[in-house]
DNA sequence: TCTGGGGTCCTAGGACCC
DNA sequence: TCTGGGGTCCTAGGACCC
């Protein structure tokens, strides 16, 4: 199963880059270079940390953190809001280093890709070599370090390039693969989270070598279809190359908001405002979506989904918008308040079906109305043409936070 | 501490059909 | 009169990942 046709044992690498948002910053900025730094949401807001510096984690900060909390462990820290835009030219840069090992590379991640250098033994030599110098190549190109770990599965190079942070690399010989896992605590194998690993260790399993003594009946019967992942996985054997995937399953937004609401008058603004961004995305892509969905999650973190399936796929904010709205005021408990919403659009399609000729051509009509709108868009904004409903009522010409931005409505109904 | 935003995949029950 | 069995679709929720 570890081998590929021509019988040579596969080689995967898993390469993550160290601290990306931060080393990124560090570049574009180098007095900040050795300094506690935190890239991610408003200090005082609701957000979390993206990345931290390696100084500011000694002082306890880590990625997915509230960032509140990062400011009290480390208040001398250097805040940063993130620009993606930069990380995702740097991400590109590095990707086409990456290319020039193999073409078989797989991003799974702004930071982090496998590579696949099966068979490449005559071109790079070992794969071990090939590994260290595409470290140094990405360290000439583009200032960035990486971690590399080198295996013959994904699960266990990901592990090892984790292991071999920061700046380093990480061979795991074929045949090793389950020696090495053996020590690790369950948690750090991927797929392990918060909630399953204290059922494992309520069952006494507290590293990978303890799961691998367990039967694959024990597990199946303990934790179903689950059970035979962990089964195979803590032996380190691959059940098969990653799908990549070419085509989004699913589109949504979803925004917290800065205080809990219940203002009927702001939700729906809001909920307006990202049925269109998935409707954009949607066109963007050339996807119909069949089933448009609400995300609600009220001030004490409970969470709520709904769905509904359209009998016609849509790519309209109009129409995404009305179906999230009826299931919005069908769920919402009005004597709550809300910290956040969300609208996804899911089941998506290449083509919708049409009943008739004359709903073909409306629709034609209305994609060429929102093909105009998304050109405005691109030129001028996103927020230069909203749908009626998510402007803000108290705004008025010239207010001074507006001032500057030509606005103008957009109606939503089209028909 | 007070918990983002974007995703994927899985489970489970009920509807519905044959 | 104490009532199948399988398949598929839809919906809701949840674990997990970066």
């Amino acid at each position: 199963m570890t081998q590929s046709p021509n019988h040579s044992i596969r080689r995967i690498l898993h390469v993550d880059m160290d601290a990306f948002f931060v080393s990124v910053e560090e570049l574009e900025d180098p007095s900040l270079k050795g300094k506690a730094v935190i890239v991610g949401a408003d200090p005082d807001g609701r957000g979390v940390v993206a990345a931290a510096s390696y100084e500011a984690r000694k002082f306890g900060v880590h990625s997915a953190q509230p960032i509140q909390q990062a400011k009290k462990l480390c208040p001398h820290a250097i805040f940063l809001r993130g620009r993606h835009e930069k990380y995702r030219e740097y991400s590109e840069r590095i990707s086409e280093i990456f290319g020039e090992f193999t073409p078989v590379v797989e991003m799974m991640s702004i930071d982090e890709a496998y590579l696949d250098l099966t068979g490449c033994e005559r071109l790079h030599g070992s794969a071990f070599r090939a590994a260290d110098r595409l470290i140094r190549r990405v360290k000439e190109r583009t200032g960035l370090d990486c971690s590399v770990g080198v295996s013959t599965s994904h699960l266990v190079s990901k592990i090892a390039s984790d292991q071999a942070k920061p700046h380093g690399l990480l061979y795991v010989p074929p045949g090793c693969e389950a020696k090495f896992l053996a020590p690790l605590p369950i948690r750090r194998m991927p797929g392990i989270g918060k909630v399953t690993e204290p059922e494992l260790r309520a069952l006494g399993i507290q590293t990978v070598g303890d799961l691998q003594r367990w039967s694959l009946d024990g597990l199946r019967q303990r934790f179903g279809r689950y059970g035979e992942w962990l089964h195979v996985k803590a032996r380190g054997e691959d059940t098969g190359a990653y799908a990549y995937q070419e085509e989004p399953k699913s589109i949504s937004h979803e925004t917290t908001f800065d205080v809990d609401t219940a203002s009927t008058e702001e939700l729906e603004r809001a909920l307006s405002y990202l049925a269109q961004l998935v409707g954009r995305r949607l066109r963007d892509h050339g996807l119909f979506a069949r089933t448009v969905g609400l995300k609600l999650r009220y001030a004490d973190f409970r969470t709520l989904t709904r769905d509904v399936t359209l009998d016609e796929p849509t790519r309209l904010d109009s129409v995404i918008y009305e179906n999230v709205l009826r299931l919005f005021e069908r769920a919402r408990n009005r004597r709550l308040k809300v910290r956040l919403v969300g609208v996804r659009a899911s089941n998506l399609e290449r083509a919708p079906f049409e009943r008739n000729l004359f709903e073909a051509q409306q629709r034609e009509k209305l994609d060429r109305l929102y093909e105009a709108a998304d050109k405005v868009r691109d030129r001028f904004g996103f927020d230069v043409l909203q749908l009626a409903r998510s402007l803000d009522p108290t705004w008025e010409p010239g207010s001074p936070a507006r001032k500057g931005k030509p606005r103008r409505q957009f109606l939503g109904r089209e028909d």
